[in-house]
DNA sequence: CAAAAAATTTAACATAGGATAAAAAGTCAT
DNA sequence: ATGACTTTTTATCCTATGTTAAATTTTTTG
């Protein structure tokens, strides 16, 4: 997915306000396994992928939880670097080899301060984010676990085959024992 | 809470820029019951609370669920108004006699198009309240029932007071019942 | 202030999903 | 292909929390 298009795609803005995006953005290949964002760890930088898929996650009390999984036209952050320029409190890794766009944080904040259309781009993009996010919290409280795994795989068939299942498990607010006992339909 | 204080602790501003909010802003006092926002209806208003209580909450398979809870000097929306121009998921009534702080969404809308200091103000408010739900997801998955009630207990000893445990219960995502146990300590 | 209504607690029982461990299946490197 | 390692499934047992209903307590209202 080109740059020109994941902009878009967040909040369409004039031409010459993704000329100043693209000027600021660099492609970078990178390997399965690199990590992107580092808990407790501070990182200037902004990604969207072009190709791969991400996985974001939190290692508390002996266990990984997934927080979030990228795609293809996803932006990934980590949330307190990104909003208050705080350690963050997730690690992001890499799942696949992937292709990104790699913004610093500092010049897209300069762009923000600068550009009214990248200013509320920047605003649409959070806005969007917060709505997923609160459906996923909602979802937790109404739907049971096999109604969550069930609307994953109707939604995102791929992710299913691209993510091992110990992971998606954690997203979806279950352990994998749990999720494997869904699959094999011991329930429903 | 003022006006003016509560748009500089969202994000600060400069004068020109509140004294532009302050123009389309309103301030309106309601009665406790009041319903702000219908599930299925679409409000063109943005509220900010200078004095009173508020609960956002979803209907759902005979369950009313609380997802949100505001007070003095928090912003009232409903998201899918404010973000998508769609109707509500959810309804959001005053718990107490109220005074309200109204801004017509349109006039809000056309301040973020039109300033670039607002259009960032606004893009801050959806980042900072994107963390904070991130967060809520985040705690449901690592931390017990008894301990969510506890780390409310300690940060918003206030909410306690004058919110009925009931709304409180599914805010904290269990049910009153299980709330009660755990104020009666048959745990920990 | 008494009656009615609403909110909270308590009790008894049920269950979705957690924990641990072991078996099975799949992947990878030599 | 073979063995080592990783991922997923299966099995057993267990517990936090749900469900329903009744008993209290608190609040509201005539």
């Amino acid at each position: 997915m080109e740059i020109e298009a994941i902009i878009n795609q967040i909040y369409p803005v004039p031409e010459a306000a993704v000329v100043k995006l693209k000027q600021v953005t660099e492609e970078v290949t990178l390997p399965k396994g690199q990590i992107l964002f580092e808990a407790g760890k501070i990182s200037r930088n902004v990604y969207f992928l072009k190709k791969g898929i991400v996985r974001s996650y939190k290692f508390q009390q002996d266990t990984d939880v997934t927080i979030w999984l990228g795609r293809e036209g996803d932006t990934v952050i980590s949330l307190k670097n990104y909003v208050e320029d705080k350690p963050a409190y997730e690690n992001i890794e890499l799942l696949e080899d992937s292709i990104l766009y790699r913004i610093s944080s500092s010049d897209l904040q300069g762009l923000f301060n600068e550009d009214i259309f990248l200013a509320n781009w920047g605003r649409k993009f959070a806005e969007t984010e917060l709505i997923k996010v609160e459906e996923r919290l909602i979802a937790r409280q109404f739907s049971l676990a096999s109604d969550r795994y069930n609307d994953l795989l109707r939604d995102n068939p791929d992710l299913l085959q691209r993510v091992q299942l110990g992971y998606i498990a954690s997203y979806l607010g279950v352990t994998q024992v749990s999720l494997s006992r869904i699959r094999s339909n011991i329930y429903k």
